[in-house]
RNA sequence: GGUCGCGUAGCUCAGUUGGAUAGAGCAUCUGCCUUCUAAGCAGACGGUCACAGGUUCGAAUCCUGUCGCGAUCACCA
């Protein structure tokens, strides 16, 4: 039984006897700091089952606490709070009790529950990964880490958009311009040569527009009748019809995408467990459409096209089958949903890890699916999360604002480099070592920046302004862990030895108390989907325990017990900042 | 216009199922490196929680309205 419930049922059996009225709930909050006490019970919820001054009430229950439970040192009531100091043997022997475990706070999965499946990244395959993506791919593998570690089984995956008009443009100009460039021939990645024809089919297009409308030709009919965009609509027939040329093309350009894409989820640490391409999946969601208009949860309309009327359930009418009979994106989506629990017969929800521009788009998916009567569909959760703008707003390819993902983490990693040449505290590192650790830096900044922050908020990203390295950031975190490795690198004793028999110091008692929380906090950050709630528990446990090692010597304690205890308790919370971290997929360094 | 989301210190953000005097970081200012890494610690300054009502013993939190910002309302994805 936890303290809270022992507490809990001693309260309900103190107010009972003195009151003779049995309480189902007891409220408790952690005690704030300028009071003496450790945890606080409410008193003011009871003052409705029952007439009494709080303070009395307090008291009363407070006298009782300690002549019954042994846990309680002592009490004092302020107003409605009635505060409770709780015996050091208990945090000592809680601290004892999780000490070996090396996921403290962990679960590990159930293998009769149903797996999740999380999906996140799915990007086009006609352009570069930038910050936007960025956000995404963190955002999706840290909920897919904590609902691991909450004891959930968890696949990846991602659907690859890698078929439409916007590869077909990259493609056309790569075709006219191209002179048969390769990522080898220039040394570009494959996703940034790529997205250099896309950028280029734009500007033909552009230039052609305007000259059409030089000729006298209005704006909007330009738009339409521009020779290269006709071309690019005329290639994407091909595709769809197989031509061999098209396909050869098309898989080539993408094959190189996919091996830019890959250095870059490399780079940012992100992986997936299966990948779905739409050139796969397109076609699938038409089959239930058939059976949707069987069973009458579609309609068709005279020309041909289906639908699905939703305004019964406040929505508007959405189309699932465009009047040619070709799928469109919501066809699609319905195909791949129902494609992955084929796949997986296991998995009882999903994650799609998608930008709230699709909120809608995905309210109306989960809809339509439940109403095809699948009964994974009451599980499906959109990880909607808030775009990240530039000061100058939203980034735009067109005008060049795009923070392009691979450079951006590289300047992070040179920031970085830049500050600890400074601080020069690296003697004895070589070159590599060097770098590597300028990255893990970078990159801990970088991600701790955007995943600190509620996922549904928007990010404003100042380029110029660039991600602090102080403060509540990923280095001050990785910093406090290297700190600690250095204390275990010179405590050459052996640290295994339990340790009873001693009083706490203050900051000692906060540490474990904080300690105490993490459980619960990757439960509750797995049910909010939130890996902002990660971040914010291990800042507060890293305040704590600099705010420790400041104010209280841990090599130089004044006995052995107390040395080895510190050195222990440093370990652990190092041990949480290194699995919290790994939550959030932040490397933590041995030294920094 | 309809729908959804957001609005907390100069800036960036926390704030649990409603609870004590709303908390951090950055910036500004004070102290602290003959002692375990100063990317740190200790402190000061900084608030009409967008605004107005309502519910409650108690509201940043719940309800209603107003204003501001964003998204969305495609046979695009």
């Amino acid at each position: 039984m936890s303290l809270q419930e022992t507490l809990s049922h001693q309260v309900i059996k103190a107010v009972q006897s003195t009151y003779h009225v049995v309480l189902d709930t007891i409220e408790f909050q952690a005690t704030r700091k300028e009071f003496a006490g450790d945890i606080t019970v409410v008193i003011f919820p009871m003052l409705r089952f029952f007439k009494g001054n709080p303070v009395q009430i307090g008291t009363d229950i407070g006298n009782y606490l300690v002549e019954n439970v042994d846990e309680v040192k002592a009490f004092n009531v302020v107003k409605g709070f009635l505060n409770i100091e709780i015996e050091d043997g208990y945090y000592l022997n809680f601290f004892n009790s999780v000490n070996d475990e090396a996921h403290f706070g962990f679960k590990s999965p159930d293998e009769n529950e149903a797996a999740i499946m999380v999906e996140y990244s799915s990007p086009n395959t006609n352009k570069p990964l930038h910050l936007g993506h960025i956000r995404n791919n963190l955002l999706g593998y840290s909920v897919a880490e904590i609902l691991k570690a909450s004891g959930k089984k968890v696949y990846k995956t991602q659907i690859i958009n890698d078929r439409g008009i916007h590869i077909c443009k990259s493609m056309l100009a790569w075709k006219r311009f191209g002179n048969g460039e390769t990522p080898e021939s220039t040394g570009l990645k494959g996703d940034k040569l790529v997205g250099n024809y896309y950028v280029k089919f734009d500007q033909e297009y552009k230039k052609e527009v305007k000259e059409l409308v030089e000729k006298g030709i209005s704006e909007e009919e330009a738009k339409k009748q521009a020779p290269i965009l006709l071309a690019a609509q005329d290639m994407l027939l091909k595709w769809e019809a197989g031509d061999e040329e098209t396909v050869t093309l098309w898989k080539m350009m993408n094959g190189w995408v996919y091996e830019g894409f890959d250095m870059t989820y490399k780079n940012l640490g992100v992986d997936f467990d299966v990948l779905y391409f739409e050139s796969n999946t397109y076609l699938l969601g038409k089959e239930f459409v058939a059976e949707g208009l069987k069973s009458g949860v579609f309609f068709k309309e005279d020309d041909g096209s289906v639908w699905c009327d939703l305004t019964e359930d406040g929505l508007d009418k959405k189309i699932v089958q465009r009047a040619d009979g070709t799928a469109v994106y919501m066809t699609q989506d319905i195909g791949t949903a129902i494609q992955r629990i084929k796949d997986y017969p296991d998995v009882g929800g999903m994650v799609y890890t998608v930008g709230n521009e699709q909120d809608y788009h995905f309210k109306v998916l989960f809809l339509i699916l439940k109403k095809l009567g699948f009964e994974w569909a009451k599980n499906l959760y959109h990880l909607s999360y808030g775009m990240v703008d530039l000061p100058s707003g939203k980034m735009k390819s067109r005008e060049g604002t795009v923070v392009d993902a691979d450079d951006l983490i590289d300047e992070m990693a040179s920031t970085a480099g830049e500050i600890s040449e400074e601080l020069g505290k690296l003697d004895g590192y070589s070159n590599d070592e060097k770098q590597e650790l300028y990255k893990t830096i970078g990159l801990g900044a970088l991600k701790y920046f955007i995943l600190k922050v509620d996922p549904k908020k928007r990010i404003l990203f100042d380029p110029k302004e660039s991600i602090d390295f102080q403060g509540n950031t990923g280095p001050f975190i990785q910093y406090t862990y290297a700190r600690i490795q250095s204390i275990i690198r010179k405590a050459d004793f052996d640290t295994i030895k339990e340790v009873t028999e001693i009083a706490l110091h203050e900051k000692e008692k906060e540490l474990i108390k904080q300690l105490q929380q993490f459980p619960e906090v990757i439960q509750n950050a797995a049910e909010t989907h939130s890996p902002a709630l990660i971040a914010n528990y291990t800042y507060d446990l890293v305040k704590e325990f600099n705010s420790f090692y400041q104010n209280v010597s841990i090599l130089g304690a004044e006995n052995e017990n107390e040395k080895l205890f510190r050195v222990q308790l440093s370990k652990k919370v190092a041990l949480t900042i290194k699995n919290a971290f790994s939550l959030l997929g932040i490397d933590v360094p041995e030294r920094m």
